[in-house]
DNA sequence: ATCCCGGTCA
DNA sequence: TGACCGGGAT
């Protein structure tokens, strides 16, 4: 089985910023740790300009742990999950003092956000030790091969246990990412491409026709609807930004003054003459938001944040939400 | 406009 | 177990 997917991944490997194609070098631990943590909930085509940018301002890991902490949140912005960028620089800071980054995946795990998946995957494709790497992907194909009916994410551990059965010990870094390609070209979720798949003869679901409907998966809780207040406030020819608690929601990122939309309530940056230009709506994993856009003058300092100057403001460095309550400001004060 | 997808940490 | 986002498919 691994080595037909082998043959397979020597002829069909995605060519990506971070990856060393079979035969082509050896890997940089650096990139392939960036990458993958980049990676984690995200996907291929999101990653390569954050991965391409990151590594043209930092080439190293000591680059990186030197970098300002406002500087790499503005980079990550937009990418999500921004508890990754405050972990990738403890985690930068951590790898350069020791001198380098482990090279077993039980040192590696205990960096921080590296978890189970993403040691797995340093040690098994940047020192090419013989680790299982589960990844979402690896789930629905294995869960496939093996016909497995027990619904996610209970079925977990039953996944990961069949995938080390499969996990060879030549080249196991080949392996690890032909498993992932596999699953994000032809063991797709939806549509799988069973007839050019290398694997067609070994699955359990395809012979039972049932490939399509695998990994069946527990019902979803559903999410709630909670509202709050976005506050644009004008002094002079600047607007008032803060940056949000290091920790929780949008932790570290540059907002606009908001009311709490999780239960507390925060107060406007200060006194003005508030008008509502509109609501911005976003999802995030567990409730849905709808947030009211107030934007008024305020004549003295703000009593929450700092001033930025209109000119100064880069839309780049909000995370999605804020951009949209950005684009929403900007095209009021244009009107 | 919805639904679906995906790792780590406390 | 629940808290954490944004992009792509339908």
């Amino acid at each position: 089985m691994a080595p037909k997917l082998l043959v397979w991944y020597d002829r069909h490997a995605r060519v990506l910023p971070w990856r060393i194609l079979p035969g082509g070098g050896t890997p940089d631990p650096y990139r392939i740790w960036l990458s993958e943590v980049m990676l984690q909930q995200t996907t291929v085509a999101a990653v390569k300009d954050y991965f391409l940018r990151f590594t043209a301002l930092w080439p190293t890991v000591q680059d990186l742990a030197a970098a300002e902490d406002a500087h790499v949140m503005a980079e990550w912005a937009g990418l999500g999950y921004y508890a990754r960028a405050r972990n990738l620089l403890a985690c930068a800071r951590q790898v350069a003092h020791a001198g380098g980054f482990p090279e077993d995946r039980g040192g590696l795990r205990a960096l921080p956000g590296i978890g189970p998946y993403t040691s797995a995957a340093i040690a098994a494709i940047a020192y090419d030790q013989p680790e299982t790497v589960v990844d979402g992907n690896v789930e629905r194909v294995v869960s496939r091969l093996f016909a497995v009916e027990t619904p996610l994410p209970a079925a977990k551990p039953e996944l990961t246990a069949l995938a080390e059965t499969l996990t060879p010990h030549i080249r196991p870094g080949d392996f690890a990412q032909a498993m992932m390609d596999l699953g994000a070209t032809i063991c797709t979720p939806r549509s799988p491409a069973c007839g050019i798949c290398p694997l067609l003869d070994d699955c359990d679901a395809r012979a039972a026709g049932i490939a399509a409907d695998l990994p069946r998966k527990a019902p979803k809780a559903a999410k709630p609807d909670r509202t709050g207040i976005a506050w644009v406030a004008r002094h002079g020819d600047s607007l008032v930004l803060e940056e949000r608690p290091a920790k929780g929601l949008l932790g570290g990122t540059l907002a606009f003054p908001s009311s709490g939309w999780d239960g507390c309530d925060l107060p406007p940056p200060g006194d003005a003459d508030w008008t509502e230009i509109g609501h911005v709506r976003h999802v995030f994993t567990h409730f849905n938001l709808s947030l009211q856009v107030l934007i008024g003058d305020m004549p003295n300092s703000p009593e929450r944040g700092h001033l930025v100057l209109l000119h100064d403001i880069d839309r780049n460095a909000l995370p999605g939400l804020m951009r949209k309550v950005w684009d929403m400001a900007r095209a009021n004060m244009a009107a």
